[in-house]
DNA sequence: GCAGTCCAGATTGTTAACAATCTCAGTTGA
DNA sequence: TCAACTGAGATTGTTAACAATCTGGACTGC
């Protein structure tokens, strides 16, 4: 297993990216600028215009024909309904499918990213909590369905861009924490119930 | 070799490969090559990059660094199973929102696309019968919500590349006009009832 | 004043050349 | 024999230059 922390591939301007929109770093509507993007980088603009491009597809961002991209609007309460309950019917699958077939390692891998959740939380760095609960849930989709897993990172980015209701620390390890314990268990209708209280 | 000079922006180029999905014309696994369809849409590599990565995207390729795009794995039948349970979610939501809002410009709209549906499906032509398939379904869809556009496609081209089960034609069109007359005289149940025979 | 025109800078779109990497057949040496 | 190495060709990754388009403000003629 091989970790990427270079900012120069597009793996990562593209996860660096996303994660700036995740905490609300740019303003709803404010557009995107690639020769500002390729400096801060250091890169040249074609592998920014293919972040772009794929940040685009996931919802985050939107195009206009030789204007470039800027950030999305916010849904309305009614979309971020369907998004919500779109994205539970995915991860409510994995999940059964992940209880089912994990082995020891990959248990083992959720307290490691639950404990990464925890100092983040400690730490109370907005970006990095963002990140360690989506590589918490991104765990198991991927595990379940490698298939599914971008269609999931997308409707997540839309629902948490929409409200980011991450400021409650303690709340999010305590739901977190709850799912695990119930995961390792191997109680499915009980992590499916947690799960659902925390996604909601 | 075939030049396709008549789709040159990278949009053409995209639905050109994405048809060309949706009808089978590559094999699962297969790669594709940048250079050979560089040659035949008459571009450079830059905007046939740009097509692959949003197909990537969608779910129809996948991408492995260094090796370029190839041909999705098919679904499960599982997996699949939820694909349309989150097609079926989105599409009920946006045709709601359409039945209620839409005017006669819209309604009028719809005929037009059934009676394309009709001809493609006439001249017996894959291609075409696939395309305005999707072009009716994503009418409604654009109308009621551009935010939940291009998470729909997605879904859908991964839904039709498993299964395309649109050989019997007859069928086809008998399912689609009783779905746009029942949006015609605003009955929601009705729709939503045959749109669900349709999709599943 | 004001609608229309025009220009210059900013920004995106495209291209070809080059760099990095992978593939695979042919070779080597134990 | 066969595992490991090697190198040439194929393919993707990146870059900088150039083309096309958009934007905003100054200018013009009325």
């Amino acid at each position: 297993m091989k970790f990427d922390v270079s900012h120069k591939d597009r793996e990562s301007i593209c996860n660096a990216l996303r994660r700036d929109l995740l905490i609300g770093k740019f303003d709803f509507e404010q557009p995107i600028r690639e020769q500002k993007l390729a400096e801060r980088f250091g890169t040249s603009r074609g592998p920014i215009r293919d972040a772009l491009l794929r940040l685009t597809q996931e919802g985050a961002l939107v195009y206009e024909a030789n204007k470039g991209v800027r950030v999305n609007s916010p849904l309305s309460d009614a979309e971020r309904n369907v998004i919500v309950a779109m994205r539970l019917r995915l991860e409510k699958f994995c999940l059964g499918e992940f209880i089912r077939d994990a082995k020891e390692l990959h248990l083992h891998q959720l307290s490691f990213l639950l404990e990464r959740l925890n100092l983040a939380c400690e730490s109370s760095s907005l970006p990095e909590v963002a990140e360690s609960d989506l590589a918490l849930h991104r765990y198991w989709v991927a595990q379940a369905s490698p298939h599914l897993e971008s269609l999931w990172l997308g409707l997540s980015v839309r629902m948490i861009m929409k409200y980011s209701r991450l400021s409650n620390y303690k709340q999010v390890i305590e739901e977190h924490r709850k799912i695990v314990l119930a995961i390792i268990s191997r109680n499915l209708d009980e992590a499916l119930f947690y799960l659902e209280e925390n996604v909601r």
